[in-house]
DNA sequence: TGGGTCCAATGC
DNA sequence: CATTGGACCCAG
């Protein structure tokens, strides 16, 4: 008798499966999560292929299988997919998809109480309201029952001691949910339910017989561009992830939502959700930032009566392994989550919408970097599942992806309730006569003055979180500057430190100058949130003010009641970052001030003009989304800089035909290809040796360009040199292949040195 | 020479 | 990732 092998993908950085024999008594399927021998310890790893081998040689044995978990040949696939596109190894891929024990904190026991009937021994007006509410005999949690019967929770206790009450042991909370399409909710305006309609028009799943259990049936063949050869070799060829989606008509695919701020996005999707919900098929909604959700969630439950499963870094332990296991049952219908809930083990998931698709956060930058948004494109393809890209400001990927026919395309060019765009201006800050040290034009204070006295708010804009970004001593010139980063320290008053907003690195803020021992003569230079807010209250001192930035004080817990404080109108002036660019609607703010709108356009990034565009573009989108019409006023010191110019304008179209252009001309993506080699190590000069070793051997061909090394230019970060090599391609070139061609050429790091591979760089820091 | 620390290689 | 064993370093 022939000995069964298993051929198992182990979560580590490994790039091939490691073969075992299977003992007769142990039944193995292709993607079974076993456990393994791996050295010294035992581990889990993923069936990733079975074959019969003659005498199964003196291969170590399968330990056992873990029941109720098992890998989707789609999730399989997308692994595949995904480290082939991103030249990472397989089981760093798998990694992401397994995400395993999380031995969390277990949870702690909850317990309701009822009624028992018994009359209370002593009656009290407090405890009277409580037995009402508890009259009907329903089971509620202690603290559900004090706030409904409006006491405090000792009452409670108390009729629990008396016998009045007992309590019952109650399972954990829910992690989520069943949402209700039906549930009455506000009506859609006519263009809303136009592109709501053409939406669900690409939605996959049949109609009828939309009864749980009947799965739709999976896609054909080779679905995803890539999916072929098992050598490797030229399979992840030319196409990246956007290629191979469905044609622009019929369901599947592939469509694109665009809507200018405040069109109302969110609702449109919301219908497809629930059309999703009807057919029984599984929705996963991508966001990219989860502190943004609590009011999203709100929204959600508004829509379906329900909250959906919630999933991000934060959800640990046992409530994690509960989402991964209704969603793999699929019991839970609807997954709101960030990058990382790309990877969950849906059971038969039929829409994906990618919220904010521009957004950078969507690329991971650490370990196995990919683009969630790409990947979720792979996903649904995958999955023969319809996707939807939603933004008010997309991409450029996208944008040409759908003027080319790849994607579909559905406008929302029009605010809800025919709200107007906010009418938007520059303040030419070369004719502005400013104070040194202060950063607020006359014009602007003239305008949040106005806009408080009509009972508004105003929202102050800056993209710089602390103090100040700078601090020198004005004694010997001294700059203080990370450790281990090429950053400066930014001081951050509140806290009296200064602060490496990279690595993390934080020291006191210190009394004298550490390199010259002046005492007391640091100078705080530029501008931060802190200091307008202090600015903001020198001028106006008895306007309420509140400042919002991702390293609020608190955590998220307080940032979001703070939030909601601006939602609710209870704060005049508001200083933030661009963490209130996004997803918050406030109602009663009027006016944006975008202090420096130039940071970032001299970055020297190819993609900086988009993201200012974009950023600035939803900024100023924030103003008038309630009753009155909203204003922005844009401070500039170059006005007629093509992206200031487009948003002063409105010629978003214009900004956005211009910059593809000057993409194509330059051969840069969508038009071309790109990739990074991070070279770093300990020390500059052997991090400087090995991308010159590699760079000897580039030997690119042609319509291939190797540039580089240069200094990265953050060249330091967390204590590591940093030199980087870039590979421009044609489109049509396997840029893959090449890599992987050229890198197995190279000489192989030794020492300290690390060489990191990024297709499709974001950033270009 | 023993005992300690550090780090790169290894795992089927 | 977790373990390991070899390289290197130091005190006595």
């Amino acid at each position: 008798m022939t000995a069964a092998i298993a051929d198992v993908l182990i979560p580590l950085a490994l790039d091939t499966a490691y073969s075992y024999a299977v003992p007769a008594e142990l039944a193995l399927a292709e993607g079974d999560v076993v456990q393994i021998p791996l050295g010294p310890r035992e581990t889990v790893g993923v069936v990733w292929s079975l074959r019969e081998g003659g005498s199964g040689g003196n291969l170590r044995r399968v330990s056992g299988k873990i029941a109720d978990e098992a890998l989707s040949p789609a999730l399989r696939r997308l692994v595949e997919w995904i480290a082939r596109y991103t030249l990472a190894p397989k089981g760093s891929a798998l990694a992401m998809a397994l995400r395993l024990p999380e031995e969390g904190r277990s949870e702690t026991a909850r317990i309701g109480v009822r009624a028992t009937g018994m009359p209370p021994s002593r009656m009290t007006p407090a405890r009277a309201k409580v037995v009402a509410v508890a009259a009907d005999g329903a089971v509620r949690g202690k603290r559900a029952l004090s706030l409904e019967a409006g006491v405090s929770a000792s009452v409670v206790d108390g009729l629990v001691d008396d016998g009045v009450l007992e309590t019952v042991a109650l399972g954990p909370d829910p992690v989520a949910e069943p949402p209700d399409p039906e549930h009455p909710h506000s009506p859609l305006s006519a263009a809303q339910g136009e592109a709501a309609r053409a939406l669900i028009a690409t939605l996959t799943a049949p109609v009828a017989g939309g009864v749980p259990g009947t799965a739709t049936p999976p896609a054909g063949d080779a679905p995803a561009p890539g999916a072929g050869s098992a050598s490797g070799a030229g399979s992840a060829s030319g196409a990246g992830p956007a290629s191979g989606a469905g044609p622009a008509s019929g369901a599947g695919g592939v469509t694109l939502l665009e809507g200018v701020t405040g069109s109302g996005k969110t609702e449109v999707y919301f219908e497809v959700v629930a059309e999703a919900v009807r057919r029984g098929v599984q929705s996963l909604v991508l966001m990219p930032e989860i502190a943004l959700t609590a009011q999203f969630l709100d929204r959600f439950a508004a829509r379906f009566g329900a909250r959906p499963a919630a999933w991000h870094s934060g959800v640990g332990g046992r409530r994690r392994e509960r989402i991964r296991a209704g969603v793999a049952s699929g019991e839970i219908g609807v997954v709101v989550g960030a990058r990382s809930a790309l990877f969950l083990p849906f059971r038969r998931l039929g829409l994906i919408v990618v919220d904010e698709e521009h957004e950078g956060a969507y690329k991971q930058d650490d370990g196995v970097c990919y683009h969630a948004r790409d990947m979720a494109v792979v996903r649904a393809k995958l999955e023969n599942a319809a996707i939807v890209l939603a933004s008010a400001t997309p991409s450029i990927e996208t944008r040409v992806n759908a003027e080319r026919g790849r994607y579909r395309r559905v406008l929302l060019p029009e605010r809800f309730g025919g709200r107007r765009l906010p009418e938007i201006r520059a303040i030419d800050m070369r004719h502005e006569k400013i104070p040194r040290g202060r950063y607020l034009s006359p014009s602007l204070v003239t305008a949040i003055g106005e806009t408080n006295r009509a009972g508004e708010q105003a929202l102050l804009f800056l993209n710089r979180r602390g103090y100040a970004p700078l601090t020198l001593c004005r004694a010997c010139g001294h700059r203080y500057q990370c450790p281990n980063c090429s950053t400066w320290l930014v001081e951050h008053r509140f806290r009296r430190a200064l602060v490496c907003h990279h690595c993390g690195h934080a020291e006191r803020r210190p009394e004298a100058c550490t390199s010259c021992g002046t005492f007391d003569n640091l100078t705080a230079c530029g501008p931060g949130v802190e200091r307008i807010a202090e600015e903001v209250a020198a001028t106006f001192p008895d306007r309420r003010v509140i400042v919002l930035s991702s390293d609020f004080p608190g955590g998220a817990e307080r940032l979001r009641a703070e939030l909601q404080t601006v939602a609710e109108g209870g704060c005049d002036i508001v200083v933030g970052t661009q963490l209130v660019a996004k997803g918050h609607n406030f109602p009663h703010l009027t006016l944006v001030g975008v202090l420096d709108a130039d940071i970032g356009l001299t970055s020297g990034d190819p993609r900086a003009a988009e993201r200012t565009f974009q950023l600035l573009q939803q900024v100023t989108g924030r103003a008038g989304r309630g009753e009155r019409p909203g204003r922005a006023l844009v401070q500039t010191y170059q006005p007629e800089h093509p992206v200031i110019a487009a948003l002063i304008s409105g010629e978003a179209e214009r900004f956005y035909a211009e910059e593809t252009a000057a993409r194509e001309v330059a051969g840069l993506p969508p038009f071309g290809r790109l990739a990074a080699l991070i070279v770093s190590a300990a020390d500059r000069e052997a991090a400087e040796a090995h991308g010159r070793a590699l760079a000897q051997v580039a030997e690119p061909p042609p319509g291939v360009m190797v540039l580089g090394p240069a200094e990265a230019p953050l060249a330091l970060v967390r204590g590591r040199h940093r030199f980087r090599l870039l590979v421009k391609t044609e489109r049509e070139v396997d840029l893959q292949g090449y890599l992987r061609a050229w890198l197995a050429r190279g000489p192989k790091a030794r020492g300290s040195v690390r060489v990191g591979i990024d297709v499709d760089p974001q950033s270009f820091l």
